[in-house]
DNA sequence: CATAAGTGGTTTCAAATTAAAACCAGTTGG
DNA sequence: CCAACTGGTTTTAATTTGAAACCACTTATG
C-alpha cells in the first residue's frame, strides 16, 4: 500500500515528525481528540472522512503509539480510540498550528473558535520559542546543528 | 487540478492552517527555508521531490503568501524565493514539531540534528502553552470556545 | 561569440493514494 | 426477536504523486 520513501529514520526531527503525523486527516483527528472525542463515529461524522480512510489513520496513529485503543468508557461492547502521552506530547504543536492560523490566515474580527483556559476562561498566551535566557527567539537568531551523515 | 474540499473558510483554526500547510512536502520546503535555501534547486536537491510537485508546491506557497519572489541576491538573473512575515510566523509550528519529535521519536542517544541559539550554542528552551498566569498548561488544562455556525 | 552546461521549470504518462459507496458482522435498544 | 446502530472492509472510480523526458533561457568557457 505504501510506495512513498519513508523518512523513519531520517536524521532531521521535522522530517520524522512529518512522516508521523503529516498525511492528511491526521493531526485533525488528533485535534478532535484534544477535544474530547474518542470514538469512530465521532471522528467521522466531526470530519466528514470517508470510512476506510479514517480506519487507515487511526490504525497508523495506534500502531505509532500516538492512539490506543481502550474499552468503551460508556460499558457497551465498543471500543474508544484515547490519546496516550505521546500523542497528549502534540498538544503544543497543535496550539502553534492553531495560533499561526489564528494570527495569518483570519481576516480582523473574522470569527473563529479560540482556545481559552479552564477555569478563569482567560485565553492561553503566545507560544514562542525561547533562549536558555528566556529571550524570544526568531529564525535568525539560531542555527540546526546538523549530524555528520553515516 | 484540486477537487478535494477547501478548508479555507472553515471556522477551525486548526483546519485552515492545515489546509494551507498541510500537504505532502510544504512544511520540509518551509524547514530548509529556514535552514537559509532559497533557490529553487537547492530545495530540489535537499528534499529528493519531483521537480513538479516542487514547482506546484512552491507556487501555491507563494499564492498563500508564505513565500515570495525576488530576485537572486548573488547578481545573476535567477529568483529566489523567500518567506514572508506569514512565512517566517511559522517558526514556532516548525520548533514544535522538532520538539515532539526529538523527544517522541528517537531512541534516547540516537543521533539527530538539535536547534541553538545563535551566539551561546546553547539549545533553544522547550516550548510549552502556557496560562495568562504563565502556569504551563496540558491538554485538559484548556477549553475550545467555539462559534456557533451561520 | 559560439557553444556547452546549468537553472528552472512544463509535459507526459504510469503508479499510488484518496474518496465514495456498497456491503457486512457483531452489538444494542425496544 | 428484530430493527437500528457501530465500526469497520471491499470494490471501484477519481485525484494526486512521482519519474522521466523535454525545453527555454541564463551563465560559464574557450
Amino acid at each position: 500500500m505504501a510506495k512513498r520513501k519513508s523518512l523513519k529514520t531520517d536524521p532531521c526531527p521535522v522530517a520524522r515528525a512529518l512522516d508521523a503525523i503529516g498525511e492528511r486527516w491526521t493531526l485533525l483527528i488528533v485535534r478532535d481528540a484534544f477535544d474530547g472525542m474518542r470514538r469512530f463515529g465521532e471522528f467521522q461524522k466531526s470530519l466528514g472522512v470517508a470510512k476506510n480512510i479514517l480506519a487507515d489513520r487511526l490504525h497508523t496513529l495506534v500502531e505509532e503509539g500516538i492512539f490506543t485503543i481502550a474499552p468503551a468508557s460508556d460499558g457497551t461492547a465498543y471500543q474508544e480510540y484515547v490519546l496516550t502521552p505521546k500523542g497528549l506530547a502534540l498538544f503544543p504543536v497543535v496550539v502553534g498550528l492553531r495560533q499561526w492560523s489564528e494570527a495569518q490566515l483570519f481576516e480582523p474580527g473574522e470569527a473563529h473558535s479560540t482556545l481559552l483556559q479552564r477555569g478563569s476562561g482567560l485565553p492561553v498566551r503566545r507560544m514562542d520559542v525561547l533562549g536558555e535566557d528566556g529571550r524570544v527567539l526568531q529564525a535568525g537568531d539560531t542555527v540546526v546543528h546538523k549530524v555528520s551523515p553515516p
